[in-house]
DNA sequence: TAGTGGTCTAGACCACTCA
DNA sequence: GAGTGGTCTAGACCACTAT
C-alpha cells in the first residue's frame, strides 16, 4: 500500500512524467483530480507540485493549469565547498600560507566596483592553498575593514581568511563568476606551473544588506575541476 | 499592519539573522514560540523556515531546534541557458553551423563511460555556434541513437541540436562539470584564436532513468564568462 | 521520556487569468 | 464569470533525538 506522502506523490508524478505520460509542454491534471487520484487532499498534491515548481520541472499557472516543463534545462545546485574541504575530499593533506597580508588602498576599479569611499584603506590578502605541500589554489582577496573589524586581530595561521569569514560574518547577498585564464607569471610563480597554463577562475564577492564584506579571487591550478548534479 | 505571509515571515527571519540578533549557529526560538509571536498558525511559520532550510540559511532538527546555518557558505543557483540565449542576451545574433554529423562507434573511453555496448554506433555532432557571425563557442556531442531514434531524421538547419534535444527528450538525472583548458589546434582552429589560450570548458551529460541520452562538451570562446547569484 | 520539527487533513477564502 | 493554483487555519498524530 503505497503511503501517501507529499514526498511520494512528488516521485510518483516525477516518474510519470519520465515514462512519457505528460509530454514536455503538456498539461497534467488539476490538483483536486490528483488528490482524489491519490486519495488524499489537495494540500498533499499542492505541496508535492509546489516541489516540482521550486525545481523548474513544472509549470504552474492560476486558472492556467500545470504543465510539464518545455525545456528539460533545469538549474544546477553548485557546492562552492570551502578549499580544505575540497582538498580533503582529495585525499590529500590541506595546508595554507599567507603570503601577503596589508591594510592599503584598493585601486579605482577595485573601489568603485565595492562602493567604497575614496581613500578607504582594505585589508589586502594573498593566501596559497596548498594539498599535500603542493600548491592547489592561489587566492587574492580584500576585506572591508569597516564592515569586519575583528579581521584585524585574527590569526589566520591556522584558519585561512575564507574560512574564518564564512564562520564568522553572515552575508546577505553575493555573487560568483566563473571564467577561465592563462596564467601570468605572477600567478604562474605562486602555482608553481608555466606562464600561459589554463588556470580555472572564480570570482566571489559578498555583501551584508548594502555594505560590502569582501571579494576574493582564486586561481585553480591546471586539472581543477568543478562538478555539479542536475 | 504586518501581513502574516509565510513569505513576510521568511522574510522577517531573515533580517533578523542579518541583524546579528541571533549570531551564525545560534539557536532559533521553536515554531510555536514564532507562530504566537508573529500571530499565525504553526503550520506557516513551519513553511517560512522550510524555505530557509532548503535554501540553506537554517539548520533543523527534531528535538534539536532550528539553528542558523553556522557556515555562510550556500549552493549557487546557475542558471546554464541555452547558448542562443546566452548570445542573445549580449545583444547578438545568434547563428550556428553544423560542421560533422555523422554516426559512428564512440571510442572505448566514450563508450564506457556512457555504458553502452561494444559496437554501438552513435550520432557524433560538432556545432559551432556563432554571435554576429563570429564564433562563440564550439560543441561536440555524443546521442544514443536507441534512446532518441527519432534525431536522426531532425532537421538542425534552425535548431540546434542542443536546443532540439532540450526541447524534446526529458532526462531524469545529469551532470556538469566546468574546467579550463588550454586550446588545441583542432579547438583553436574552430574558433578562430591561438593555440594555447585558455578557453573555459563545460562538459554535460544527461541520462533518462538508466540509459545514456547525450554527452556534449562544450569550448568557450576566450572572455567567456558563467555568472551565478548566491 | 519529553520536546522539537515533519506532516496530513478538511475546510475556507483569495488572486489570478482564460474563455 | 468560472476554474485554477496560492495560501492560511486549527487540530491532530507521528518521528526523531537530546537529556
Amino acid at each position: 500500500m503505497p503511503a501517501t506522502t507529499h514526498q511520494s506523490i512528488r516521485q510518483s508524478l516525477l516518474d510519470r512524467i519520465h515514462s512519457g505520460e505528460w509530454a514536455l509542454g503538456a498539461l497534467i491534471p488539476g490538483e483536486v483530480a490528483l488528490a482524489e487520484e491519490y486519495g488524499c487532499a489537495r494540500t498533499t498534491v499542492n505541496r508535492a507540485l509546489q516541489a516540482l515548481a521550486d525545481e523548474g520541472l513544472v509549470v504552474r499557472r492560476r486558472r492556467g493549469g500545470t504543465r510539464v516543463s518545455p525545456q528539460t534545462v533545469r538549474t544546477a545546485q553548485l557546492q562552492i565547498p570551502l578549499l580544505r574541504e575540497q582538498v580533503e575530499a582529495t585525499g590529500c593533506a590541506y595546508g595554507h600560507h599567507i603570503t601577503m597580508r596589508k591594510k592599503k588602498t584598493p585601486p579605482a576599479s577595485v573601489r568603485t566596483r565595492l562602493r567604497l569611499p575614496t581613500g578607504t584603506k582594505a585589508l589586502f590578502l594573498e593566501t596559497l592553498h596548498l594539498a599535500d605541500d603542493r600548491p592547489f589554489a592561489f587566492e587574492t582577496r580584500w576585506v572591508n575593514i569597516q564592515a569586519v573589524p575583528e579581521i584585524i586581530d585574527a590569526s589566520m595561521e591556522h584558519v585561512s581568511a575564507n574560512e574564518w569569514l564564512v564562520q564568522s560574518v553572515p552575508f546577505s547577498s553575493g555573487d560568483v563568476v566563473f571564467s577561465a585564464a592563462n596564467a601570468d607569471l605572477h600567478i604562474a610563480d605562486a602555482l608553481d606551473i608555466a606562464v600561459g597554463d589554463a588556470v580555472f577562475v572564480v570570482d566571489r564577492t559578498t555583501w551584508l544588506d548594502d555594505t560590502f564584506i569582501t571579494t576574493m579571487k582564486l586561481h585553480y591550478r591546471p586539472g581543477y575541476q568543478l562538478y555539479s548534479q542536475l
